[in-house]
DNA sequence: CGTTTAATCTCGACT
DNA sequence: AGTCGAGGTTAAACG
């Protein structure tokens, strides 16, 4: 990863670093008391802080404070990022953005440490348990939700949306069923019910809806049955299983 | 801030490095290669890769790749931090949070760097052109929306959610504003439609619903038409001053 | 505490 | 390029 640090850096020090480093495909960060300044979509400012300034090879730049997951300024991917010099002289770091048109300003006060390394890119990364993979563990085994259930479409496109699963149960009725990985709330609820509507307006006969998750919100349920629309309490999906995190990964 | 750098540490160096800065309420950070496995709500693994490990005074840790402002792995708020070695006598980050359970571990295969810093919590902060920011604005100035109309109230609760603005134009209908930041989509459509219903099954007469936005997308245009819900474009809010990024600050 | 919603959401996928 | 929707969303506001 061939880091290279500086500790307390003159203002002239971190300019030929920053110079050198950033625009290189490395991870550059700098760490000090700095003000930091965005225009864009919004604006905002902060006083000067302490702060942990990021730049990441694609050129995404982030800002963060003592904390907190979500930086304090960010900018998602930059067209450009350079130094100059404000009117005081000092130094100041430029992440710009053209379209849509942003800029993140970071004016450096006091730096304690800057630093840059290689980062190769980033190898396999697996996701279990996402709303796509409980989709597909579902149309496989439509019985979890209702016994008889047969799937006929999955991710079915109505003109409002995409029906998650596209059913029919054992008494011949299209099911529409809805997916939430985490508590339903009424939003899933009205989103459910959009999707029975359009169907209903293009088929005839009884249409059920069916919210599948692994509970709901109290107001969500109230809503549901005032819509005449069912909730499914999905406990564990049969071919889930969670890697065990003291074990040897491959 | 004193930072205290280790570069290249072995692993007993690391560990006691990080026994001793941990739990310190200190910002932490640790570059090298390393595995990563997420189980919770979730579960998530990563192949052995290069990664920056940061852990904030508030227990917040966040594991970063070569690219983007999302972390691969994070955890918001742990509830206990701590180190441990694995079965091959690797060091290890464990981060843990009770409720909901969550696990971030952090296995360390070679480290190039690790760094901590007394990070002073973050100063004020101000943020110009949020949604929030946006719907006073309207409600002071309602004739920008429509001329004639009268606020009612604001963030009104009906049933199924809250309504931006409430408010009655010149025939004395009610009428529902829907306030959005950035291009509406189907999704905002939707949500107005349903406040729209909310509220015409609590009052007679004719209610009107308007979407308020600085553009819209054409799907969701064609939903809004077909809906009877309307449009207005918010070209720049009277207002709204966009702070001048090269000029002093404060 | 649970619930809801904005966010400079980010990010990927699909049309 | 524009639009849409998931996300381990996060985080704040509100009842």
């Amino acid at each position: 990863m061939n880091p290279q640090i500086l500790e307390q850096p003159s203002t002239r020090e971190l300019e030929v670093f920053l110079q050198a480093h950033l625009g290189k495909k490395k991870f550059v960060q700098i760490a000090g008391t700095c003000e930091v300044v965005y225009v864009g979509r919004a604006a905002s400012l902060t006083e000067a802080g302490d702060y942990v300034v990021m730049v990441k090879a694609d050129g995404s730049i982030q800002v963060h404070g003592a904390k907190g997951v979500k930086p304090i300024n960010w900018q998602p991917r930059t067209d450009d990022v350079r130094v100059a010099r404000d009117e005081d002289d000092r130094l100041m770091l430029l992440a710009e953005r053209f379209k849509p048109n942003e800029l993140v300003q970071v004016t450096f006060r006091k730096v304690s440490m800057a630093f840059s390394l290689e980062l190769r890119d980033e190898k396999m990364f697996q996701l279990h348990g996402s709303e796509a993979q409980m989709h597909e563990a579902l149309a496989q085994n439509p019985d979890t939700i209702e016994p008889g259930l047969r799937v006929l479409e999955r991710e079915l496109l109505v003109g409002v949306g995409g029906i998650d699963l596209y059913a029919m149960d054992n008494l011949g009725r299209y099911v529409i069923v809805e997916v939430k990985r985490a508590k339903a709330t009424q939003e899933a609820v009205h989103q459910l019910e959009r999707y029975v509507n359009a169907v209903r307006e293009q088929v005839p006969g009884e249409v059920r809806g069916i919210l599948a998750a692994p509970s709901i919100s109290n107001p969500a349920r109230v809503v549901l049955e005032k819509l005449g629309l069912e909730f499914c309490e999905l406990n564990a999906l049969p071919e889930e299983k969670k890697p065990e995190p003291q074990m040897a990964l491959f």
